[in-house]
RNA sequence: GCGGGUGUAGCUUAGUGGUAAAGCUCCAGCCUUCCAAGCUGGCUACACGGGUUCGAUCCCCGUCACCCGCUCCA
């Protein structure tokens, strides 16, 4: 397996040939917000339709759900965001380190001053760095987009854009148990924008502060926590191989019992190992009964499910899969970028490929490519299909003609400009697993030949049937 | 939010107090019977806003963005 590419190099390429471009570049850009170009939205087109494939058609118990971004503010309250995004910091003038306020003044015996305009320090505290007087007044980060419903912009019209797509799902929940047949162990799963005021976004489109979420909340009887939480890691898991990501570029971080949330029995993150250091792709957490029970206690409305087969009532428990398609994407293309060496002067497909060794050139009698291997569901464009030359009609109008055929079942490419080498490369480095030639071969016997993205081998395919040759290849085990 | 660095074409870079060069890419044409060939032509840039100056891409100030570190990350 090569080895992490440099951001540099990926962020280019991904700019070039319009997977990610900054959001409002033209403007100088804004802190935190990416825009995906074509390819890009083909990508997590793919990524979004495979999860929703894998947890939700394949699985009689999983049903969907389409929520509002912007949802009532006690919905907020509820679950905790309004308070418990906006914890209080601190910062030291003299070292510039900072603290959360209330566990910082606990942890010097003293206690932080609620105010009616929010938060002062008790006197007396100092840097427990370097012990410095020299502090900044408390202030509040809350992470939510707050906003306005309606034209009068008072307290009483404020709302926030959802700092995660889950809580649609809790608040819907009772619709949905009423209207889906479902019966508990099921669940609700959705896939959406959600948006946090992040301080500091960086890693690239890694921590954004408009980011896209695949989340299932997996409803279980009680006391079933822990077996269906051990369920969904491994299916999940299981998925993050499916989309080409390897064994050994993945892991596993598991909660320690101290640093869950008090309601929560499990947390697990799996992660993915990118260039700038493990970071978390997705969270799986049993999240017990504690989200309903919020719901139910300030909406006033029962979330109570009675369960036929024991005749027993209960607040079903939680167990929620939380992804991040953005990340997931960012890793496709990390894991996918490869340079190469590739022996020059081999006849068609026997080329020798050696992987590149950073920094240096090619060596004699070879030459660099850039390709991007990604899994074939998740390449943004399955098949290219070329004339071998485009200054002979007849060639030309048999390839528009397979290519027209194609275009109606995958996304597909055409290209007819310069030598056909130069269009091979062109498909390599946005990653199209194969690519179709028309030659002079197809007019008399009617085959085209096939190639290959890895391997760089071509073999001839009759045209009559392309599309299952082409199907055999890139759908497998879809 | 703090500190440091950076900002010239789609990408990578050069350069200058008198508005700018190259390679690659891209587009058009010619040519081309399978791996970035060749020839011709073409598009495209000094992040934004002020200031100093006769004149600023270059000097100064501010802003924005990106990178690195710190901080934060329910």
């Amino acid at each position: 397996m090569a080895g992490s590419p440099d951001m540099e190099k990926l962020t280019s390429l991904c700019k070039r040939r319009g997977f990610v471009f900054q959001s409002s570049e033209i403007y100088g850009g804004i802190n935190g917000f990416w825009d995906y170009g074509p390819l890009g939205a083909e990508l997590k087109r793919n990524i979004r339709q495979s999860w929703w494939r894998d947890v939700v058609q394949r699985r009689e118990n999983v049903v969907g759900l389409d929520a509002s971004i912007i949802m009532h503010p006690r919905v907020w309250e509820a679950s905790g965001h309004l308070s418990g995004f906006a914890d209080p910091m601190v910062d030291c003038r003299a070292c510039k380190k900072r603290y959360k306020a209330d566990g910082f003044c606990e942890e010097q015996g003293l206690k932080l001053i609620r105010t009616d305009a929010g938060f002062q320090l008790p006197p007396g505290v100092k840097c427990q760095a370097c012990g410095s007087l020299e502090l900044t007044e408390p202030r509040s980060f809350n992470l939510m987009f707050k906003t306005f419903v309606g034209p009068v912009q008072d307290e009483s019209a404020v709302a926030y854009l959802r700092p995660e797509t889950a809580q649609g799902i809790f608040a819907d929940y009772a619709n949905v148990l009423a209207t889906s047949r479902q019966k508990v162990p099921f669940g609700i799963a959705q896939i959406g924008k959600a948006f946090r005021n992040e301080i500091n976004p960086k890693n690239y489109t890694f921590r954004s502060r408009e980011f896209e979420q695949m989340e299932l909340e997996f409803f279980v009887k009680p006391g079933t926590d822990r077996e269906w939480h051990e369920t969904w890691v491994a299916d999940r898991m299981a998925w993050y191989a499916a989309i080409g990501l390897p064994a050994d570029s993945l892991g596993q971080d598991v909660y320690a019992k101290e640093d869950l949330a008090h309601y929560a029995s499990a947390c697990v993150d799996i992660t993915y190992r990118f260039p700038f250091g493990v970071q978390e792709l997705e969270g799986i957490a049993a999240r017990g009964c504690f989200d309903l029970s919020r719901h139910q206690e300030f909406s006033g409305k029962s979330m109570e499910y009675f369960d036929p087969d024991t005749n027993e009532k209960y607040i079903p428990h939680v167990v929620e899969p939380s992804a991040g398609v953005d990340r997931i994407a960012l890793a496709l293309l990390c894991e996918a970028y490869a340079e190469e060496w590739v022996g020059k002067g081999g006849e068609s497909g026997a080329a020798e490929i050696l992987p590149a060794e950073p920094g240096k050139p090619a060596p004699q009698g070879y030459e660099a490519r850039t390709v991007m291997r990604f899994h074939p569901a998740m390449a943004p464009v399955k098949v290219a299909v070329f004339p071998l030359v485009k200054n002979k009609p007849e060639l030309v109008a048999k390839a528009r003609e397979i290519f027209t055929g194609l275009q109606r079942r995958w996304p597909c490419a055409w290209d007819q400009t310069g030598a056909i080498g130069r269009r091979y490369r062109r498909q390599d480095e946005i990653g199209t697993p194969l690519a179709v030639t028309v030659d002079f071969d197809t007019l008399e016997n009617g085959t085209v030949t096939v190639r290959d993205r890895d391997t760089m081998r071509q073999e001839r395919a009759s045209a009559d049937t392309l599309a299952e040759t082409i199907a055999a290849r890139i759908e497998a085990g879809d």
